[in-house]
DNA sequence: CTGAAAGCGCTTACAG
DNA sequence: CTGAAAGCGCTTACAG
């Protein structure tokens, strides 16, 4: 038994009820004739059509969304997925921004997503949120967060189109076949170490995690510019730090303690330059007199600090756009060959790094 | 160059293409019976299900969900418009974790949307994402970011059920006909002004712009503290600031050329508090020892500060969830009163206050 | 240019 | 319990 929707004042008051066949009626006309007008087909008369616009506007009619795109055979909805991050940190929000305005202007909707999964659980224990589970609902996926290879077999299972944001893809190796979108992690730390070696610093470290690929990678960078200049290269990495502050305070002290003292480091992320800077002024060691400081991801702690730091700028909404214009067109060309793009970083100087 | 999945092979590999009609021919049942045993009816036979349940399986089918949403009238997606943000924020990015939280575990979906509008455009102007153009797609509207009275009425003209985030609702005024959420921006400072009372502070000033009617509402928080203990208030707002640093230089300037100098600030949020307290540190002036700070927000300013402040928490999860909660009940009650809930603050006690 | 009809992939009374 | 049929709100050949 269906219940009949709501009291009978609202009938008309909701224009939700009003279908395409009220309005071939109220302007005398058949119903594919409707449909033409809201398809801005061409072949339909002036005059017909003035009186289908005029027919829908005074009944208030908006199409079924649902049942257009049942035909359509697409929803012209992206799924933007966010995996294995307990909050939405600004540097994906703003990469979701990126996906989310480049789809509206090509009048694409963006659902939000959120998965969390065990990395060591096999692929086929994945338990994906319900609308990776149906099909129609969605076109494609923009995978962002931490991806592990269960996670991304685990979406090739669905055959349904994706683009994964590459930055943050843990322990896959060799090739991959799947679109990819990500930004360059090696050049950004050459450069800003490069930049360093011009402004005459010859003993530079480098402090960062690298137990992550992308903190490897960015370390990689800084070693080959101090190759590069016949440096050496002096790695920071405290044990067992408790904590931000924590870390920051046992970097600090590490630096401090080097005989001879590097001049400049250059940190895996602004988050560890942050801590860093925070530790360095407490101790009394002035940024950028006594050391230059370099982050990378020119995140909001960067503009926070004081003097703001010098960084190596990720164009995160570029990213979100380049994954949902990869995404895209691979929904046009589903046959079109993968391809990895790789954005580049931009060096920001800001106000802690000193010319010797 | 990488290849693609298999051409031919695809045909059998795609799950898409089967239908519901192919199911029913492999279990040699009528199409009716794969609807029953997807939407587990209790009147389906063991073995009859077993058997289409195993059909399903071997032809991975997986039901066509914009079908579905057409004859079940509910999409179980809700939309939320971010307004006139140029970014998303933290703070309204853990709002929608939590309408997504939430969303999720009821099975449904989010969808995020973002518009931007001038707040002296007529109501009828404001040019409204597609996806609240169509019907059908969404059920309803969560409205967050800056909300002015046009936009208001915008999204009321489309009838379409929403919840109003409240807290940045502009230049309403009386009763408003519609769901609102949001957090106690005034009792939020009246607890943390009487707590700085307590600790002893008898000379405390404020420091926000009350044209925003939250800082206003924060503001009248504070002053009831200040009148309940007979205390002098003491508001502190910079004329013109240019921007983040120069807003704290020329607020801690102004605190300390008052004679007799302020023992306390209340901030009108942590980025004010932020702003000055590099200010202070800078004329070296120390953080609590000379100047207690107290926030609003709990942004993550508040814990890259050093030492971290105390300030007000808001629930920004819970705020989301409360939205969600509040539409899907909107939803199965039309006829249910409107009603605004207003979740409470909670006063966190770091380092930033000095016991006198 | 336009209407009548078939059809998209489902759900759900209806009748056995 | 189950199949055949009607129907959800659209789009799109088809035939004039």
């Amino acid at each position: 038994m269906r219940k009949p929707r709501e009291a009978s004042a609202s009938v008309e008051a909701v224009p939700q009820k009003t279908t395409i066949r009220d309005v071939a009626r109220a302007a005398g006309v058949g119903i594919g004739t409707i449909s033409r007008v809201l398809n801005s087909s061409s072949q339909v008369s002036r005059e017909t059509r003035a009186r289908v616009l005029e027919a829908i506007r005074r009944l208030g009619f908006r199409p079924n969304a649902q049942a257009r795109r049942i035909l359509k055979r697409r929803s012209e909805i992206v799924c933007f997925l966010l995996s294995n991050r307990d909050f939405l940190h600004p540097f994906h929000a703003r990469i979701l921004q990126g996906v989310e305005s480049y789809a509206s202007s090509l009048k694409h909707h963006v659902l939000f997503a959120v998965l969390h999964y065990s990395p060591r659980v096999p692929a086929e224990k994945i338990d994906l949120p319900p609308v990776l589970q149906e099909h129609g609902l969605i076109d494609g996926i923009i995978l962002a967060g931490t991806i592990y290879p269960n996670l991304l077999r685990r979406i090739e299972s669905i055959h349904m189109p994706f683009v994964a944001f590459s930055n943050n893809v843990v322990g896959t190796d060799g090739e991959q076949h799947y679109d990819q979108v990500g930004f360059d992690d090696f050049n950004g730390t050459l450069q800003a170490t490069r930049y360093l070696i011009e402004q005459g610093h010859r003993l530079i470290g480098f402090a960062g995690d690298t137990s992550y690929p992308w903190i490897q990678r960015r370390f990689d960078g800084y070693r080959r510019a101090i190759r590069e200049s016949k440096l050496k290269s002096i790695s920071i990495l405290p044990q067992n730090p408790d904590g931000f502050v924590d870390f920051g305070r046992k970097s600090a002290l590490r630096i401090l303690s080097r005989q001879p003292r590097p001049t400049a480091v250059v940190t895996g992320n602004d988050e560890t330059a942050y801590a860093l800077w925070l530790s360095l002024r407490r101790q009394g060691v002035k940024v950028p007199e006594e050391i230059s400081l370099v982050g990378f991801d020119d995140r909001e702690e960067a503009v926070l600090m004081d003097p703001p730091l010098s960084t190596v700028r990720v164009h995160k909404e570029e990213i979100g756009e380049t994954c949902m214009k990869m995404l895209l067109e691979r929904l046009h060309h589903p046959q079109m060959a993968f391809s990895h793009r790789i954005l580049p970083t931009e060096f920001v100087v800001r106000g802690t790094v000193l010319h010797l």
